[in-house]
DNA sequence: TGCCGGGGTAATCAATCGATTACCATTGGT
DNA sequence: ACCAATGGTAATCGATTGATTACCCCGGCA
């Protein structure tokens, strides 16, 4: 029996892909040689001992690829679930643990952003499998919920689209902040940041419930 | 006489840092050959033509990515004298005009930010450079704006750093998603998403000038 | 025990690439 | 007209790299 469920299993082939896709990350695919693929794997640099397994570099790719966004799923369902378990009495909580479920996940998933940053161009088929995996089932996941929320403090919001671009966006740039530049947002750390968008979340669903913001009225002293 | 000022030269020098900076955000440096840069250049590809003008194809990207990251302080500059130029009279045509010419500077800098995402991990020095000049810059003038825009419609932020971060991390983050993936967050397009940011941004305004936000007394129906 | 195949290694091939050198065509100054 | 510098080309070197082939070690099985 072969239990291909394990979460990390120690064959070779598991090394070679685990090993391709940190150095891709890294340095690139064309900047990645097979030899140090092999080496990080546990095999001899340049002996050729990868294609006993794949039959191209490339395909090594495509095969971490295709391994790692299917495992996006779960981390879908897992967002899905710490969102439901979060008790809906105080707000402010509420989203403090959205926001930071969130960031985690993102976290781990930073190495394939990495991959889907540097090659996408090269590899669209591998670009639009993430995209369509991660960036639009989350955005659609975060749309449910926020319109949800919304209408448990007043209303829905008037373009669940747009919001949930504003809201959630918010959260994508921070992370994507520090996976392009290795910096977050300038003076903003982790916990600065995450009260700043829990603040101006809870500010948002506010407005939804107490007026009309397409009203062309202006609120000022 | 030499006019280095002139935007837009035409030696070969300036066609060839043109055509490594565009082949580069498409392909990586090492996907990209100088042979491909020579005929990208006009020059006869794998000739050496490349190396009368500079001493080896890394210098090559230096000096493209020196002369563009200088040419941002131009961009910086004209976001200002937008901003500036911009009639106070209404909030939201205002935040319209400034969202629109933060997404147009941002797109005339995309060949830059994909050069800066491939390769930032392999010319951290490149990297450094580019955030200093562009991200930290940009983040800094949007807080000065924020906060007095804020004063004028009430008062300053809580938190202006993180503030910053939220609402014109928006901006950065609807530019990164069609960088990275080449498409726009889901069902988002430009005018949509621009609605959205400027019904958000005027609500955070209108927030400071109305009640303290970290007052924690929920506001709900 | 004898065999057989999966998996690792050594060695090598052919292609590509960065870099170098020698050469030449054009141009502007004297 | 001559010369020197500028800038482009042809040809080539040496290193790297993806891929291939022959070999072999070792464990399971009849």
């Amino acid at each position: 029996m072969t239990t291909t469920a394990s979460p990390v299993e120690n064959t070779t082939r598991q090394r070679i892909i685990d090993a391709a896709l940190r150095l891709i990350a890294e340095r690139g695919y064309r900047g990645t040689t097979v030899g140090q693929i092999e080496e990080a794997a546990g095999l001899t640099p340049r002996a050729g001992g990868l294609y006993k397994h794949f039959a191209s570099k490339r395909e090594v790719l495509a095969a971490a690829m295709v391994q790692r966004t299917e495992a996006i799923d779960q981390v879908v369902t897992t967002l899905r679930q710490a969102v439901r378990d979060t008790p809906v009495e105080d707000l402010r909580s509420e989203l403090e643990t959205i926001a930071r479920s969130m960031l985690r996940e993102f976290e781990n998933e930073r190495t394939l952003l990495r991959v889907a940053m540097k090659e996408g161009d090269q590899f669209p088929e591998l670009r639009r499998e993430f995209y369509d995996r991660f960036p639009r089932r989350g955005y659609a996941e975060a749309q449910r919920w926020l319109v949800a929320t919304g209408e448990r403090h007043g209303r829905a919001p008037a373009d669940p689209e747009g919001m949930t671009a504003i809201v959630f966006g918010g959260l994508v740039h921070y992370h994507l902040m520090q996976t392009v530049f290795d910096e977050p947002p300038p003076g903003v750390d982790e916990d600065r940041f995450v009260d700043a968008w829990v603040e101006a979340t809870a500010t948002l669903l506010r407005s939804w419930g107490v007026a009309n913001p397409s009203d062309p009225k202006e609120a000022t002293a």
